[in-house]
DNA sequence: ACAGTAATAGGAATTATTACTACTTATTTT
DNA sequence: AAAATAAGTAGTAATAATTCCTATTACTGT
């Protein structure tokens, strides 16, 4: 992957919020920085960032949302807001025993956890 | 939520299998009992029996599936070939520390674990 | 400087899903 | 059981998110 301006300000953008931006998000800040930059150009480049592993892609019910927090955590989601919000919860060893359980070699875990943040209750 | 055929048929299809279906398959499989029956009313008769509880929508990556078991329950998605398992894995108290620690509400956890299942070792 | 290749802009195409509308059917009322 | 009413349907158009395509541009190695 060779360096390109685009890609670092996508980089950038996705860097400075915990807001878990849209990539149609991602596009409109960019372009205060990159007026002629394209749609494609920020899906692509979000793709690829995401398979160098330098941002993670999490998927909020069916629309795809960018984090550049690449600890193992999980996600609160607000079902009045619909904010997402980052949470490290205990390591319980789900991956040990899906393996004895299931033989199934687990690399990663998703968790949302769904219900409603302190400002909504 | 009056009586209708096409919802039943549907209903019945997605009971059918344990493969999480989609809701294009959905569609293809009740044309075989009722060829006129149209894509949107695959929809909104998938969204009406998730509303009132009688199947559960999941969502992989950005497509949505449809389940019919209701127990708590969670997901294991090969990489390799996309089928989605079901495992009932020990109740850790997520919700308890979540709300501790978080002061969060939990109604639902969402988890699903990506991995390689046994066939694609 | 030049050839080769990765990346881009801009727009078209695709996919999944929802919305709209005139018609049909299940249920309720008489 | 016929009429009234309201929910449901088919068919199609519309939308939203994402990917694909193509001609052009811009790095990189020689």
């Amino acid at each position: 992957m060779r360096y390109s301006h685009q890609r670092e300000l996508i980089k950038e953008i996705v860097y400075s919020t915990n807001s878990h931006p849209t990539a149609d998000w991602v596009y409109v800040e960019v372009k205060k920085s990159a007026p002629n930059i394209s749609l494609g150009t920020v899906y692509r480049n979000l793709k690829q960032l995401n398979d160098e592993g330098i941002i993670r892609t999490i998927y909020d019910g069916s629309i795809a949302r960018y984090d550049w927090n690449q600890d193992s955590h999980d996600h609160l989601k607000c079902k009045k807001c619909g904010n997402l919000i980052d949470v490290q919860l205990p390591e319980t060893d789900i991956k040990k025993t899906v393996k004895k359980k299931y033989n199934f070699e687990v690399d990663d875990v998703e968790m949302t956890l769904i219900g409603t943040c302190t400002e909504h209750t």
